[in-house]
DNA sequence: CACAAGATTGTAAACGTTTACACTCAGGCT
DNA sequence: AGCCTGAGTGTAAACGTTTACAATCTTGTG
């Protein structure tokens, strides 16, 4: 049986193509009886909507997109689990795109959100290039956007967004190494371009300052969010003639390959070098020693970005956009300790 | 400027809309002049073509969907790379469907198998329980599908697939063990419905006969491929009283809850226990010791699946589907060793 | 019993493309 | 000049839905 079409059911259940449409769609408006006639010729032909020509019709997908820096990072996967649940529940599946991959150029990216593939766009990456990008789709055909993780930069800021404070978690983070004792604090950043990191770096500022410690400039060095990259960060760090006693590193991959490093280094952790990561990511806590980290919430932000994605594209522009904060917490394990000095 | 169509375009350009849509699709069908006058008013009216009329009336989306265990899982983002590289260069997006959130139901997949949402389908999971439900699905409407990593239960023989040999591979790890003299060698292996563990399990079982070495029933036991399934599974390796010195894991997230677990018991990696894993994931190297696995090419197995699918979507059915073997390479760190006794 | 009102169903248009087919027209041939 | 060819273009149908509107049926009421 090839394609069986609306007109084939209609025929064999002897109604209107009109009737079998509302069966399907709206079957409080039918009759019981033709229902279950509907019902019955369906079973037998085993049809089931083209959803091509209802996408078409209707002018929606139910496909969202969801732009994000890497599939590979177990924080932004387990956004993605929250995302993914509350598609489901709303009925949408999720087409995603990294920009990590370069695999989309801005104007592929552009082009997607224009021709309207997708009823809207969960961004969990800043992608400054994009902005600018974003915004003239965006004036183009109101498309939906919302914002996860990442603070927004200014020309973003009509998007609704959910993320923690990360200035706050920074500063917390940062504190606690402080509280402890720690003066010579490092941290490894991600890539110059992405504001969340930047803003985990104005908060470890924030607080180094507030505490009235000084910052070695070669303390702060790039890790671009990547194991290898962070050891090599470390590396740099470790062969700083002014060494530092703790490290905190903007996420958690970053931690894992710094303690690494460290580790292969001779040095021990936390006994010469505290770290401290973020993000909580599920290796945090089976890393030799498990990671004093800032948890986030990722599912829940992935669920709430969603839901607000909904609300979106159902209500338009009509919505706020205000950002949603949920809470961070720091969670201690034992990658941090006293300095030795 | 709200949604301007092709209509629009041709009366600007002063041409039908049959000309406009030449113009687009194969544009040495039409004069330079027309050509350019066309392209003039497209610039002018800032068209683009609506993907959804688009895709109804070609019938094609552009979209593939690839069905996988769990987004989290490194060893699968990394073969989503190399599917997503592919399928960019081929013009498509991607959609990620995970069995292991039981985001969707059986019937709920099949439903999307059959209405053409997506142009074929990359199957990373085997999901036996779905099973059947494609095989219908592909009778129905003669869908592409095509496998990869899972080896392929025999009634989905007849799809295309792409994999290491898990059998050979699995053999090869254990048999290394055998060879620096282990003998009692356990093996945590994944859900009992994943035939690509139960592949793995077959491999060790047929080093251990051909060594002529006993397996203990209590070593073989479910992880369910996690981290947190392996810790439990390891602690009751590890109470069992005829304790095994080397533990084979059928994937290196389990390997990870195992070395963790293991060192946590007080015992030492390799010195009283030798772990193994399987898949080289990138947390592999920085494991304190780093792991010793199996490495699969997982980016090239993506990229093969895509590229193999494409095939499948263009030619039809009329494409071999004989499965296509990828080599796999034992990858030698530091977590085994000769055992103690 | 007739009629109004409301519920149910049918008719047909519309969505924006692509494409088979028909048509026009220029230029080269006999 | 008439004819043929082929390139370029236009006309109109088709894809499978949804839905406004019209038509019909049912039911309750005067």
């Amino acid at each position: 049986m090839p394609d069986v079409s609306i007109k084939e059911v209609a025929r064999i259940a002897n109604v209107s193509i009109a009737t079998v449409s509302r069966c399907i769609n709206n079957p409080e408006k039918v009759t019981e009886k033709t229902r279950i006639k509907v019902q019955d010729a369906i079973r037998q032909t085993g049809y089931s909507p083209n959803r091509l020509a209802q996408s078409f019709r209707r002018g929606r997908t139910n496909i969202v997109m969801v732009v994000l820096p890497s599939v590979g990072d177990p924080f932004f996967t387990a956004v993605m689990k929250g995302i993914k649940s509350a598609a489901t529940t709303k009925g949408y599946s999720v087409l995603i795109e990294e920009t990590q991959l370069n695999t989309m150029t801005a104007d592929e990216i552009g082009a997607m959100l224009v021709s309207n593939q997708t009823d809207g766009i969960i961004l969990l990456a800043s992608m400054s290039p994009f902005g600018t990008e974003i915004l003239s789709a965006k004036s183009k055909r109101r498309l939906p956007i919302v914002i996860g993780c990442e603070t927004i930069s200014p020309e973003l800021a009509d998007f609704p967004s959910v993320h923690i404070d990360n200035i706050a978690a920074a500063k917390e983070a940062t504190n606690y190494l402080i509280s402890l004792g720690h003066k010579r604090i490092a941290m490894i950043y991600g890539q110059e371009s992405s504001l969340l990191t930047k803003d985990r770096e104005l908060g470890y500022r924030a607080a180094m300052k507030q505490a009235k410690l000084p910052i070695d400039p070669g303390w702060v060095v790039e890790g671009d969010l990547t194991i290898t990259g962070a050891r090599k960060a470390t590396r740099n760090l470790m062969s700083h003639n002014n060494r530092p006693t703790a490290i905190f590193c903007a996420n958690d991959e970053m931690a894992i390959g710094c303690l690494h490093e460290v580790k292969s280094s001779g040095l021990r952790v936390p006994g010469d070098i505290s770290i401290i990561g973020f993000d909580d990511i599920r290796y945090a806590e089976v890393t030799d020693p498990p990671l004093t980290t800032i948890s986030q919430p990722a599912e829940e932000i992935g669920e709430r970005v969603m839901y607000r994605l909904c609300r979106r594209i159902d209500a338009g522009h009509g919505t706020t956009s205000s950002p949603e904060i949920v809470p961070h917490k720091l969670v201690i394990r034992q990658s941090v300790a006293k300095p030795a000095d």
